[in-house]
RNA sequence: GGGCCCGUAGCUCAGCGGUGAGAGCAGGGGACUCAUACUCCCUUGGUCGUAGGUUCGAAUCCUACCGGGCCUACCA
């Protein structure tokens, strides 16, 4: 059967946001779109994969005054990070773009031209938290206080886990803001809204019958969204912001989540300016485009409401091409559990490639995603289990096992007799590639290796090893036998191209020269040279899985370092104990148990220290409360510690402090240390070997 | 609080109304020795989370509960 007519296939993967890097629960995402895409091409379409960093919001802006540095160095630097991770795992975009690019603010303006064209945009006054000292508006997670309710301290602006009150974040008793300290006050603020209503009736419509949507997500957009009214979507944020301003609006704005999506669109225009395109080749909808672009957008399915809503939302009353399928993957989980920094498994894409190879993990993910919703589990016993017997014991070991037979000789003329099993597994081909375009890649690796124990049986049925030591009447047969066994091999590696490029790659440089078409499945391979064999895949050694858990444990409990040695090395320390030891310090008034919770001691680990040569007794430390939190504390200890003797021990730090300008940089909490009692060292206080960044102290 | 998804052999999963519940891996027994201790043959193993219900018939549909994951909680 003929591959169908020629498609033109706009893919996009979710923009990874700026603020991290890329780890193995993101990679599911952009694996998965990289099998489909470099599927499609094998198939002979014509199918562009783009993506881009999302840059803007809140939390950069955030994060790159924590840093003292500005916005776009802080996403170049990232953006460069994500690039190299991307091509580490073989993930090829065609284009990869940011959402803070001219394009992109271009086309957000005339999408946003067309809204209000439409008069779908209103204004609003929205009263929110405002931070008098970093001056801006507070989500309300950005704001911690007392419960009203049962009076547990440190809860969210919006919720208590402790007896699951809801509240506004103006109700909490002693709010505080997270990224100051301040205490902030109730403001008001102009805001521009997006009217979904009007679409209600094209929404529905579309979602129910459009056939992008998997049923069950058509169902819960029904259940949830579309019985009711929509409301009216936020799409504002007051300055100061890190983002496009609205042009028509000054002082106001775009919601990250408004210009994100759109970078989809200003990824293809550059991708298509540089080739002297245009972007509406493909979003442009109706015109003289032939065939007509079909746009497949891969998201997480926590963003499902902005994929399948506002999106075709924005697309419809723009005119553009809307989304021809929104595939929505699950989440990753390890081990049967969230990732999780404590236990090593939340892994970043870096770490796992300084110990693992990514086609195993591209493998692995095949072998997971069914193409639905659910979330996959990358259990690492069954990863190196299943890499070792399909790829490296079943596949790889079909040329291992053969292909030096031919080395001299190279492939028989004519391909010999194989009882079928050529024709069976091309016949397989449609079914393969049927499961590959619904990304049930599952479905489709099961059948490849199904095909794979079908030619081992067959090499083990035709004995070659014996033919080769009969001698010279067994030459020819040996020849076809080995010609039959690199064929099934090669056939095989061209159904698993789409996973593993390399693979296909070296096998090309095998026998058969590179591979570029799944049509190459139909036709056995005749009368050409087989290069030596070398080595096609790397078994998962398990000892290197412990090794790469490890690595991504943010503290090796056996690393853990040893408090310091006590100033005093007397066999009775007790009898150096000063005698009056309160005198040079009384006691300070007595507290309650709220007052000490309004103190939030954490354990921390420093991860840099170093001289501030100007200063006389301060060191600057960076340190990790766990997970992505750093700080930067100046801490008042130089002359009794040496810096590089700090780096990698745990301290305790006051991390709900507020941060503090000092002469040589902004101080974000303290260093909790020991002195006086007539003494003059500065003592730092250590937790007990187990204990972890980020723990609280109670 | 609301909602979604999942719960099938030790592990990872398929099957999703109809002949006696399957695969791969692991385990047991044999064979082979070409191959990255690899492959081939045979084989052990399951109250299909629990309890009800619908049906001539349920792992498969419905309800409740239990367990796990996730998204939300008026910026959805």
């Amino acid at each position: 059967m003929a591959v169908s007519p020629h498609r033109r296939i706009l893919v996009t993967a979710a923009l990874p946001y700026a603020n991290g890097h890329i780890h193995l629960g993101h990679l599911v995402e952009y694996v998965q779109t990289d099998i489909f895409v470099r599927f499609q091409r094998l198939r002979g379409h014509e199918c562009i994969y783009l993506c881009a960093d999302d840059t803007h919001g809140t939390a950069i802006m955030i994060r790159a005054r924590a840093e003292g540095r500005g916005e776009r160095e802080v996403i170049a630097e990232m953006r460069a990070a994500h690039l190299a991770d991307f091509a580490g795992f073989h993930v090829g975009f065609d284009h990869y773009g940011s959402t803070d690019s001219a394009a992109n603010r271009r086309l957000c303006g005339e999408i946003w031209r067309s809204l209000r064209d439409r008069g779908l945009v209103v204004n609003r006054e929205v009263q929110q938290l405002f931070d008098p000292k970093a001056g801006v508006f507070l989500a309300d997670r950005f704001v911690r206080g007392t419960c009203p309710r049962c009076h547990a301290a440190d809860q969210y602006g919006d919720a208590c886990e402790k007896c699951g009150a809801t509240y506004s974040p103006a109700d909490l008793v002693d709010p505080v803001s997270t990224l100051s300290g301040a205490t902030p006050e109730v403001r008001s603020a102009d805001h521009l809204f997006v009217q979904l209503e009007p679409l209600q009736g094209f929404l529905r419509e579309w979602t129910q019958t459009s056939g992008s949507l998997a049923p069950q997500v058509a169902n819960y957009l029904a259940g949830n969204f579309l019985g009711e009214p929509l409301r009216d979507w936020d799409v504002s944020r007051p300055a100061p912001y890190f983002g496009f301003e609205i042009p028509d609006a000054p002082g106001h704005f775009w919601y990250v989540w408004f210009d994100a999506p759109v970078g989809y669109i200003a990824a293809t225009e550059e991708w298509a300016a540089a080739r002297g395109g245009t972007w509406r080749a493909w979003w442009q909808r109706g015109g003289a485009n032939a065939p007509p672009a079909e746009i497949h957008h891969f998201i997480g399915k926590d963003i499902t409401y902005f994929h399948t809503l506002f999106w075709p939302a924005m697309l419809e009353t723009a005119g553009l091409t809307l989304p021809t399928k929104v595939r929505i993957h699950g989440f990753l989980t390890v081990n049967g559990e969230k990732m999780s920094k404590a236990r090593g498994t939340f892994v970043l894409a870096r770490t796992y490639l300084e110990h693992l190879d990514p086609a195993a993990l591209r493998y692995y993910y095949a072998a997971k995603l069914s193409g639905d919703i659910d979330d996959i589990d990358l259990n690492l016993d069954d990863f190196a289990a299943k890499v070792n017997s399909d790829l490296v014991g079943k596949v790889v070991n079909l040329a291992s096992r053969t292909a030096r037979w031919l080395e001299g000789t190279g492939l028989a003329a004519t391909y010999p007799d194989d009882g079928g099993l050529f024709a069976r597994a091309a016949a397989d081909g449609d079914g393969i590639a049927a499961a590959y375009e619904d990304c049930d890649f599952a479905r489709a690796t099961r059948l490849i290796m199904a095909a794979a124990d079908r030619a081992n049986a067959y090499v083990d049925a035709e004995q070659p090893w014996k033919l080769a030591k009969a001698g010279p009447d067994s030459a020819a047969r040996l020849r076809d036998v080995a010609t039959v066994a690199v064929n099934l091999f090669r056939q095989i590696v061209v159904y698993l191209a789409p996973v593993l490029p390399t693979l296909a790659a070296e096998t090309g440089d095998l026998v058969g020269g590179p591979i570029r078409s799944w049509d190459e499945s139909r036709e056995p391979i005749v009368g050409l040279p087989v290069a030596p064999f070398k080595p096609l895949a790397a078994r998962v050694d398990p000892a290197r899985i412990a090794a790469l858990v490890e690595a991504a444990k943010p503290s090796p409990p056996v690393a853990a370092p040893t408090p310091p040695a006590p100033p005093s090395t007397g066999a009775a320390p007790m009898m150096s104990d000063p005698a009056e030891p309160l005198a040079a310090e009384p006691l300070a008034a007595q507290c309650t148990i709220d007052d000490f919770a309004k103190v939030d001691l954490r354990v921390a680990r420093i991860l840099a220290a170093e001289e501030v040569p100007e200063a006389k007794k301060l060191l600057r430390l960076t340190v990790s409360l766990g997970g992505e939190e750093r700080r930067t504390v100046f801490a008042g200890i130089k002359g009794f510690h040496d810096p590089a003797a700090l780096v990698g021990r745990l301290v305790v730090v006051v991390a709900n402090l507020a941060p503090r300008q000092m002469k040589f940089g902004l101080s974000e909490g303290m260093v909790v240390a020991a002195s006086g009692a007539g003494a003059t060292g500065v003592y730092l206080l250590s937790p007990d070997s187990g204990a972890l960044p980020g723990m609280r102290l109670h």
